[in-house]
RNA sequence: GUGGGUAUAGCGUAGCUGGUUAACGCGUCAGUUUGUGGCACUGAAGACCGUCGGUUCGAAUCCGACUAUCCACCCCA
């Protein structure tokens, strides 16, 4: 029988690194509590129409990377990111009757099918955050710093922030002309992916990494030098909050998100440390997006981080997160009767919160100690017959080889308890 | 979608100027005399050498295709 493989671009997340996850993810609810954000959980799958609408039916995303999923005659489509479901939902359940702003975040799957590399997966996790309802640039301040926040939680190091604004839908039609009109005369020397995009989007041009076009780019008119009165002003204040919060940044006019539905301020962070795919969280603002969705003309930001980016940076940084699962006591049955014994034991435990193993493959005592310090377990116990018959066992502290005699009985639990916590202390 | 690299036991590698039973380290399992782990030693299990086809008397070793994987472009988290 042939062994199937699992599906290009997707992980299996192993014991070794799933304790990595839960921290990852606890530490995401809890910074996001902290800023009061609430989490939402979404479907896996969508209608195909709402990401057209919502990512814009232009994008990448939308064009190429879809999963499509066909049930009969309905025709769906595995989200490729989160903030079109989540703002469906949030229009669907009347959420934006409730005080605003709303803060929600989630932790979920994204479906993408691109050519994976480092990463870059088919199937990534996202930890998303969405404001919904403030037009103010204070509200893109508390987003970024939440962001912000978390890196500095998790340790991260070596990250940039890159902001910039790409202005609303007037100011970007001004703009749109004034690169038309500078690449133009240079038409012929551009690659040809930007050719293409110098009548689709020009403002696409701005990203290219081609040496010829980042020559031509250099002196390309920018965005922030066409940002009508309000957006500009926009600006300005989000830059005078992001320093008066201590947040370090810099102006990059060349960030242009790449789903249409962004307006205004547009962030990244980026790190060199894992490879080209550096964007470890990316957002901005989507002033327009909830109305394109038929919900009431409503501004809102948000942001997406890639896990596995983030862990991918930790582990290049030489950071980790978890231990091992690890085990508190394991007891060494000899005999039928210490075997029962045992089992009744661990299971007293447990019922304490305390991590207990025994024998259930029938080994020799040697065995059983070489298994008990291979799963890192800080006490062992042998029980057999002589412990039986004294009704006492000794306790041996695998670390340093010390043995204490503990009653076999119904205070066996409770005793361990305070020797384990006396270990404990005594380390710190 | 486009380029380039790689593909040998669970993991990491050697072998690759074609020639009998494919090697090593780690890991796993058992044991080193009868009741105590880490070290050391002994032994065992585990690989149709990614798949298919070609060249050849003979291929892990040469060639081709496919697949997977990695890196980069693209795009994005």
């Amino acid at each position: 029988m042939e062994l199937l493989r699992r599906p290009n671009g997707t992980e299996d997340i192993l014991p070794s690194v799933s304790r990595d996850w839960q921290v990852l993810e606890g530490m995401l609810r809890e910074t996001a509590g902290s800023f009061g954000f609430s989490e939402m959980r979404i479907p896996t799958f969508e209608q195909t129409e709402l990401f057209e609408r919502g990512v814009g039916e232009t994008t990448d995303v939308v064009q190429k990377e879809m999963y499509a999923v066909v049930a009969g005659n309905d025709r769906f489509t595995l989200r490729p990111e989160g903030t079109a479901g989540t703002i469906r939902a949030i229009l669907q359940n009347g959420m934006l009757n409730e005080a605003l702003p709303l803060r929600v975040y989630y932790i979920l799957s994204c479906f993408r099918h691109e050519k994976p590399q480092a990463g870059r997966l088919r199937e990534f996790h996202q930890f998303g955050v969405e404001m919904i309802g403030s037009p103010q640039p204070s509200a893109d301040a508390e987003v970024i710093s939440l962001a912000g926040r978390i890196l500095e939680r998790l340790g991260v190091k070596n990250t940039q922030l890159h902001i910039n604004s790409i202005g609303c839908p007037t100011c970007r039609k001004a703009y749109h002309t004034a690169l038309k009109a500078y690449f133009e005369p240079h038409r012929a020397e551009l690659c040809e992916t930007c050719q293409e995009r110098l009548n689709k989007n020009p403002m696409r041009l701005l990203d290219c990494k081609s040496p010829e076009c980042q020559a031509i780019n250099k002196d390309a008119p920018m965005i922030t030098d066409y940002l009508c009165e309000s957006c500009s002003e926009h600006f300005e204040k989000l830059k005078a909050n992001l320093t008066m919060l201590n947040i370090d940044y810099t102006v990059d006019p060349k960030i242009v998100r790449g789903l249409d539905y962004y307006t205004k301020t547009v962030f990244e962070f980026v790190t060199t440390d894992i490879g080209a795919q550096g964007t470890v969280c990316g957002g901005g603002r989507y002033d327009g997006l909830i109305g394109q969705l038929g919900g009431p003309e409503t501004s809102a930001l948000g942001f997406g981080m890639g896990l596995e980016r983030l862990l991918l940076t930790l582990k290049n940084q030489g950071m980790t997160l978890s231990q091992p699962q690890g085990c508190d006591l394991y007891l060494v049955p000899m005999g039928d009767a210490a075997a029962d014994l045992c089992l009744q034991l661990t299971a007293a435990l447990r019922k304490e919160g305390i991590s207990a193993q025994t024998d259930v493959m029938g080994r020799s005592l040697r065995a059983q100690m070489k298994y008990a310090d291979k799963i890192g377990a800080r006490f062992t116990a042998v029980i057999g017959d002589n412990e039986l018959e004294q009704g006492e066992a000794a306790l041996k502290n695998m670390q340093s080889g010390e043995k204490l005699t503990v009653k076999l009985d119904d205070s066996f639990t409770e005793h361990f308890s305070a020797i384990e916590i006396a270990d404990r202390l005594s380390k710190d």
